[in-house]
RNA sequence: GGCCACGUGGCGGAGUGGUGACGCAGCGGUCUGCAAAACCGCGUACCCCGGUUCAAUUCCGGGCGUGGCCUCCA
């Protein structure tokens, strides 16, 4: 059996993997809040931890894998937009809540389909676990890990020992660092929030601490505890979560368990930049993985995202999209992938693959098959990695009649070619370019695509 | 200010204590009426300065640069 080795934030080092239960592989991701569409930073950890799942179940087996991939659709943010939907349409904050929530998780999860990824085995809601949060922030405090402050419940970071011990951060250092006003109920600048108050504005549960919200963090312990148990094997998420979420995460559900390890392998993607520059709504350069869907199909994107190791920076550009759709149109004009093909992957890839996800090494691979008239197997490899073989340019789709119109142009050229009057096939050739069609005559005769 | 990553050819991007991955672009060629495509061939790169070593891009130290986190953020 292939040994995955894998890099863990906790140690800083890359390990052999070794599954707590090979029958069942646990993996947990930190998904999205959904109060508006997903953008392409977000669409990183989705597709790197979906090359993972597909690799685990082509490891251990497909039903020998749990992934659980979390919605967070409890946030303030959400409540912030939930409140100005409740005043326009005159209805309650719930359901405004409810509303926008359900509206952006089905986009997202469009989205993401589209972009090859599978489905989780679980997609939980955050509000369907609110029972287990109240459970779990209830047993903290019980057992002197938390303490309820003006409405809210705090965790005692100073009740953990190791806290930190993800991020290397000592609390003196966190300390040090800090730049932001501490309130006044918490007993140490650090404590983190686990319930907070709910106004007659802002959705709210009932709990023994009053009507209120879980706070952010012991949502993914809570679901995370409900769908994997207390230990699993792997976590991961975007680098910007290791510091406080992941480390919260941590302090709450071991507080919570005993000191049982909470995850045996934390993974961590790293951060992605728009054109050298950090994307943010205010420079314009913020791609939402809808935009990017009407100008490229879901492979291109996919196969984007994957020419760069996913702990690296990413820099995320147009070049760069234009020569993986030119990498794949160059494929798949030479083979295509149907959908009832088995589905080996090569050894090479799987090797490059073992070695903690390296996707650049992958695509080398990749184009070492092709270059080896490998086609099958590269084809084969494609589809177990997501690839879905269509690419075709979203914006130009040519349709049958175009594509009848296009064949008799050429047919008309080759006659030209034929009675070798160069002139006239010279300008239909020129007339199609102009229209975005470029022609390619092969031993075969002429094929022709969309121009990008 | 504190903490942490990273710095490879025109570009993207692997890897290694000692024979220059892979792709794009570029150059040359085959083919073609021509062009494109396709195919074949071509590249002595590893931020700077010290140190260790027979040998460093690869290990160690310092410097410079870039990015991230410390606050919601993938």
């Amino acid at each position: 059996m292939t040994t995955l080795r894998l890099y863990n934030t906790l140690t800083r080092q890359k390990e052999d993997f070794a599954p707590l239960d090979p029958d069942n592989v646990r993996l947990y991701v930190c998904g999205p809040t959904v109060y508006d569409y997903a953008h392409i930073g977000n669409a990183r950890p989705v597709i790197v931890f979906d090359v993972l799942y597909r690799l685990l179940r082509h490891v251990y087996g497909a039903d020998h894998v749990t992934y659980v991939r979390n919605i967070t659709d409890i946030d303030d943010k959400i409540n912030a937009r939930a409140a100005e939907v409740a005043a326009a349409k005159n209805v309650s904050v719930e359901a405004a809540r409810a509303e926008i929530t359900a509206a952006t998780a089905k986009q997202y999860l469009d989205d993401v389909t589209a972009l090859g990824c599978l489905p989780p085995t679980h997609t939980p809601r955050a509000t369907e676990y609110v029972k287990q949060m109240v459970a779990m922030i209830g047993k903290l405090v019980a057992d002197g890990h938390a303490y309820p402050a003006e409405g809210h419940v705090l965790f005692d970071v100073s009740s953990k020992p190791d806290y930190g011990k993800l991020a290397r951060r000592s609390l003196d250092e966190m300390l040090a660092g800090a730049r932001v006003e501490v309130a006044p109920y918490k007993k140490n600048p650090m404590d983190f929030v686990l319930w907070k108050p709910s106004d007659d504005l802002t959705p709210g549960w009932e709990s023994p601490w009053g009507r209120g919200r879980p706070g952010w963090h012991i949502e993914c312990s809570a679901m995370g505890e409900a769908l994997l148990g207390e230990t699993f094997d792997i976590h991961g998420g975007g680098i910007d979560l290791m510091f406080p979420h992941h480390e919260n995460e941590i302090a709450q559900s071991e507080s919570a368990h005993h000191d049982h390890q909470l995850a045996k392998v934390w993974m961590h993607n790293g951060f992605l930049q728009v054109e050298g520059e950090k994307m943010s709504k205010s420079l314009g350069n913020f791609v939402t993985i809808n935009e990017l869907l009407k100008d490229w199909r879901g492979d291109v994107v996919r196969f984007n995202m994957l020419k760069t190791h996913y702990r690296q920076p990413i820099d995320w550009t147009s070049q760069g999209l234009v020569e993986s759709f030119n990498t794949l149109a160059n494929w798949f004009r030479t083979f295509s992938l149907s959908s009832e093909m088995s589905q080996p992957i090569a050894d090479s890839v799987l090797e490059a693959l073992s070695d903690d996800l390296n996707t650049p090494k992958m695509i080398a691979e990749l184009h070492v098959l092709y270059r080896d008239g490998k086609h099958e197997l590269l084809a084969s490899t494609l589809k177990a990695l997501g690839f879905s073989g269509d690419i075709e340019d979203p914006k130009i789709a040519v349709g049958s009649e175009g594509a009848i119109a296009i064949e008799q142009q050429i047919a008309a050229r080759t006659a030209a070619r034929k009675a070798k009057n160069f002139a006239e096939s010279d300008r239909i050739r020129d007339e199609l370019l102009a229209k975005g069609i470029v022609l390619k005559d092969g031993p075969n005769g002429t094929t022709w695509e969309v121009k990008r």
